[in-house]
DNA sequence: GGATATTGTTAATAAATTATTAAAATAAAT
DNA sequence: ATTTATTTTAATAATTTATTAACAATATCC
């Protein structure tokens, strides 16, 4: 499989959460142009990203909504499920779990663990929070394919080991570090901290 | 000035943590290459992004880490202290206002804005919801110049118009939609989606 | 069937990353 | 105290990757 950059996959999500937009609003077709208006690329990147994975159009007319979002959703593996773990329920990992984006896109947060005995037994949602001395056991048993890390930087590293040891191989992390994997495992991050301080930049040198 | 891109940016935030983590441990001086391995790039990376706004090491000794972080931070505007103001308190935006990674960085957060009767006046950390009606004027009193924006995505392009409108020239966006922004105003986007999907696809394609 | 729209694809351009090397700094050796 | 070896930057060149532009091919509409 030919390598696709990272840059074609996010902006296929933007396109495909544009396509759903559209498709609420009984939207039909729609070009490459228009695509490219709505999400702030050019037609010509919108089409570049799309050819390489097949051709999806109809040249004078356009891409059918329905059609190509669900080429896309197919491409990025969408309606598949997914068993998520969310590793430190702390206030971010709180918010994730209310988070109702996630569930829409097949993201199912089915496991939570924390290494804090007083948290350890609490209900959030209908799950109850899991002790990560035994994470290994029950990612096994819940077929636990992604797991999102929000823990303290100091033990991410640390978590993020345990969890591909036991094999889990797709990783987001909230923590503002940039943690080593083994390779075939993926890690993404969220990182706050990282925009905002573009938001800084861009404040501090704008004019000059 | 010249144009410098965002992954350099984004890079330079890392380096500016890795060589805060280096100086929490004594170290000295570090090299390029040292960098490089912890933020899982290429020294030459970390040689050219630094190259975009001087010279900060010595040849055949590397980086004087306190001397090369606060060129950093200096860079990137992180010894200013920006006055952030929080745009709906869900459970995202409750999770941000306890989120001390900001203050650390000087963004203080010094506004909570929300349009729902049972949140306004509601006292989350020292400050009470204000309500986004009134934005304008909360704005220009606390000297807002950054927006961190976590509303549905059905109203997010209408808050970030008033935002801009009140003159706000800076705007974190955690709703997952690619919202415009007038000329001269930077926005950001934070959409877990995007990354979560990204982990989805790789997991549908490794291997192929 | 001619006019119009819009894709898919190739070519051109631009941007970003990586590699190379001379210069500078230090440390070791004599 | 000089010289030599080693390290590592700074600057630039080479390469690779990504984006944009151009346009022929084709579908639709009247």
């Amino acid at each position: 499989m030919k390598k696709i950059s990272d840059s074609t996959i996010s902006r296929l999500s933007k396109y495909y959460r544009t396509l759903g937009r559209l498709i609420e609003k009984r939207v039909k077709t729609v070009s490459s142009d228009e695509i490219a208006e709505i999400d702030g690329v050019t037609s010509a990147q919108v089409r570049k990203d799309l050819s390489f994975f097949g051709t999806f159009g109809k040249r004078g007319l356009g891409y059918n909504t329905v059609d190509l979002q669900n080429n896309i959703g197919t491409i990025l593996g969408l309606y598949k499920k997914w068993n998520v773990a969310l590793v430190g329920i702390g206030n971010i990992g709180r918010a994730l779990v209310d988070y109702q984006e996630f569930k829409k896109q097949g993201f199912i947060i089915k496991l939570l663990l924390d290494n804090d005995e007083d948290k350890i037994g609490t209900i959030i949602g209908n799950l109850e929070i899991m002790p990560f001395a035994q994470a290994v056991e029950y990612l096994e048993e819940e077929k636990i394919q992604i797991a999102i890390v929000a823990v303290p930087g100091n033990v991410a590293q640390g978590v993020v080991n345990s969890l591909t040891d036991a094999g889990v191989k797709a990783i987001l992390n909230f923590s503002p570090l940039s943690l080593k994997v083994p390779k075939g495992v993926m890690i993404k991050n969220e990182n706050m901290s990282i925009e905002l301080e573009a938001l800084s930049y861009f404040l501090t040198n704008r004019g000059k």
